[in-house]
DNA sequence: TCTTGACTTAGACAATGTCCAATGTAGGAT
DNA sequence: ATCCTACATTGGACATTGTCTAAGTCAAGA
């Protein structure tokens, strides 16, 4: 079993087939896909899973801080399993690709005081845009 | 009439008196509506208005550099006619009142090479979020 | 004033997300 | 091993946001 099941276990959740392929899904590095590609992947090896299921397993999993929700585009929201380590995105204006980056610093700093029309401000989201390799080559 | 009208003129536009009211909207500081926003607004002077004629109005005058899309929290976007100055927003968490902000120094900065994936990285959207004065003494 | 190509309109359609009543089932209780 | 039941899933209706098109309208130059 995998470590995200076992921690959904360990807060009492009932481990049914849907979870089981939403979470199998939701693993790896550089993954952020939206409700639609999860759905469209935890069908292929569970046909029958709803779409409802999906965005309700979505919700609870960003919830309880497994999964975190990308909105890079304006578009479909994106869910992303790195939910441990904190880290920003650098999605290529091409083709939509999304990499994990880990800038240098603390975000924050860079927004003086007279600045933040006083806010408690407590976090910074930032978006690198950019071509990736395959878009500047092709 | 107003600079961005007389802009807008120079370029060859025809002047509708819908173009004018969409105009008139998006004027001032910190400034974020949503289409519907602007529909609403618009309508209040010129009642007639369609809400396809808002979303082309604003597609263009988006595609034209006049206005800037801000996505800030995955649902409807927002028309920003601060187009002149890059900025960045700082959005309380609370109330999800958008202030336009300027972070001192070079966003890309901190991105080290080794963090670049082979991209060229051109631009970085940042979002600050905290609590706003209002929200923090309620 | 006339003409015409650009603009506007209403509504259908598309994409994404939410909600609900009916049905199914995971896991504890017996 | 079987039963119970609270919780999960399902299918589809509905909501929000955005796009598209055919038909009618009009701003601005001739
Ligand atoms: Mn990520
Ligand atoms: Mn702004
Ligand atoms: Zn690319
Ligand atoms: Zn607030």
């Amino acid at each position: 079993m995998s470590d995200l099941l076992e921690r959904l276990r360990d807060r009492g959740w009932r481990l049914t087939a849907q979870r089981r392929v939403v979470a199998e899904v939701l693993d790896g590095d550089h993954v952020h896909y939206t409700a639609d590609e999860v759905h469209a992947r935890a069908a292929a090896r569970l046909p029958e899973i709803a779409r409802a299921t999906v965005y309700n397993t979505l919700s609870e999993l960003v919830s309880i801080g497994e999964v975190i929700e990308v909105s890079t585009d304006g578009r479909a929201k994106r869910y992303d399993p790195n939910a441990r380590r904190t880290h920003q995105h650098l999605v290529c204006s091409g083709c939509g690709t999304i990499r994990d980056v880990h800038p240098s610093g603390d975000p924050l700093a860079g927004l003086p005081e007279t600045e933040r029309f006083g806010f408690t401000v407590s976090d910074a989201t930032i978006t690198y845009r950019g071509t990736c390799p395959q878009c500047a080559a092709g």
